[in-house]
DNA sequence: TGAGAAATTCACCAAATGGTTAATTAACCG
DNA sequence: CGGTTAATTAACCATTTGGTGAATTTCTCA
């Protein structure tokens, strides 16, 4: 699992987040704290499948694991979305100002297109 | 895993993210298009190896190619990181309005607590 | 003490990823 | 036409990823 440079918590994230089984746990976890077995229900894949995809969560700081009794339970955690979210934006914000200047340049010589949206 | 059944565009477009030399790539391409040995040169890698990354990119809907002459200029394009933020912040707001309800619990038992950021 | 439940670790496998060099395509220019 | 530049394709390699079943750890409880 792990690689022998540690990936950036950016790009830790990201990948942690490109895989459907990983977003419907995290969605799940949104919900509130849930054990592993409870977790797998929805999936039809092995249950070290799924500690496997719980790893890849955590090792991206997206969950952390609590323990009582034999149950390990997961919680969802905040801060990455953060990061993930403010990169989006930066990057949104980017280039829609750079459409919103081109916008206005079209508006000033002609006025009747208002194209966008792909 | 699943190649033959092409994945969902949210998880690609996640995957596409989960580099730093990509997203560095889109960086490059907020400012404006680009061919794509200019794109290669900050990057210590071959230019096939740019190729391929750009493949990632326009798979994910990140990036659409042009072409004059022989060159085949990159445009970033928006779509996909506006999904991607979609559903960054509607679990962002879950989790948010979880915390937020458990705060105004808090504060009715224990006032003098106040919350925090990182 | 030991049966059973929850979860992980182990050993393995196939496919995907990210990189390489060498060869090839496509367009320009003289 | 031939040479040059831009970029891609091809063939290959090592590592990572996502899955499996079997064995193991850790805890509860009768």
């Amino acid at each position: 699992m792990q690689s022998t440079l540690s990936a950036d918590a950016l790009s830790l994230t990201f990948a942690a987040l490109a895989d459907p089984t990983r977003r419907a746990i995290l969605a799940r976890l949104a919900q509130g704290e849930s054990s592993v077995t409870e977790l797998a229900q929805p999936f039809a894949i092995s249950l070290p499948a799924i500690t496997k995809h719980l790893k890849v969560l955590q090792r991206a700081g997206l969950i952390s694991r609590g323990r009582q009794a034999q149950w390990r339970p997961c919680k969802l955690e905040t801060a990455p979305l953060r990061d993930v979210s403010a990169w989006v934006d930066l990057y949104r914000r980017q280039w829609e100002s750079r459409l919103d200047r081109l916008g206005e340049f079209l508006q000033e010589n002609h006025p009747q297109e208002s194209n966008n949206e792909g």
